[in-house]
DNA sequence: ATAAAGCCTCCAGTAACAGGAGGGTCAACC
DNA sequence: GGTTGACCCTCCTGTTACTGGAGGCTTTAT
């Protein structure tokens, strides 16, 4: 059995999280100590890991709660894993593409802003004016 | 002299954030009737919309208000204001990587999985295993 | 006169933790 | 046996940029 801190070592994650895990339910600890300290096992520890990596790819506590859920239930469909997989990276080819227009469109005001003493400046004048056209 | 509600409709930003706004000394409204109702002018919309503009680049309301107090100031020098747009480009720039990443890793798990009635699901089984490499 | 719409302030909640205060516990060392 | 130092605990606050709602004026229209 470990404590919070060996499993923080194993995880990479820190302390405070897996304190914050435990405390909303999604990853519990194993037990206690009869003086109150966190235990970890190996299965915790690799559900740690799971959420670890689940949340890299921006699914959200909730959903790791889900997919964990799918996770530890062995019959499962993968049917419901792909459902939801799916539909984040629905989210996330969305925001993506927001991101690169936002991108360039903030690129052709930095080119066009000479970025010297005088004080006339695009990036400040297309802000002011409204919505910005990028060219090509 | 225009009402909160008015402001809104020119700005399309809702009450709601415009009396934010106010709040956090942002954008302060022009003034105040007998009653106490805020009061909005042609300047105060202006800047609300140019406020509305920026965050749409991702400005935080910091960095909204630098800008602001920049394009207040008649005199300053573009490189200030360029200055600044280029490392929030550069923040741009290593979120879109990252979620660019993100994505095609997750994609490739997705299309891995068969999606049916089998338990077995290569997304939770990267999940658990460790990183996951993309195939080309 | 009254009803509806609009305005105000203040409070709570959101996501996912991070930082810190105040205090108990454990192992080692002298 | 005492004491340091590293850990651990809970509880509280703060973060970002708002959103929603309660309770209560004010204005406008009928």
């Amino acid at each position: 059995m470990l404590t919070i801190n060996d499993a923080s070592k194993r995880t990479n994650l820190p302390v405070k999280t897996i304190r914050y895990y435990d405390e909303v339910g999604l990853v519990l600890a194993t037990g206690r100590t009869p003086a109150g300290y966190r235990l970890y096992d190996d299965r915790s520890c690799q559900k740690l890991g799971f959420v670890q990596r689940a949340r890299q790819f921006n699914f959200s506590i909730e959903e790791c709660r889900e997919l964990l859920s799918l996770y530890e239930d062995h019959g499962r469909p993968s049917r419901d894993v792909k459902k939801i997989t799916l539909s984040k990276l629905a989210l996330l080819q969305k925001q993506l593409d927001d991101l690169t227009t936002l991108t360039l469109e903030l690129q052709t005001l930095a080119n066009q802003c000479t970025g010297d003493d005088r004080p006339d400046c695009p990036i400040l004048n297309a802000f002011s004016a409204g919505p910005i056209e990028a060219k090509p």
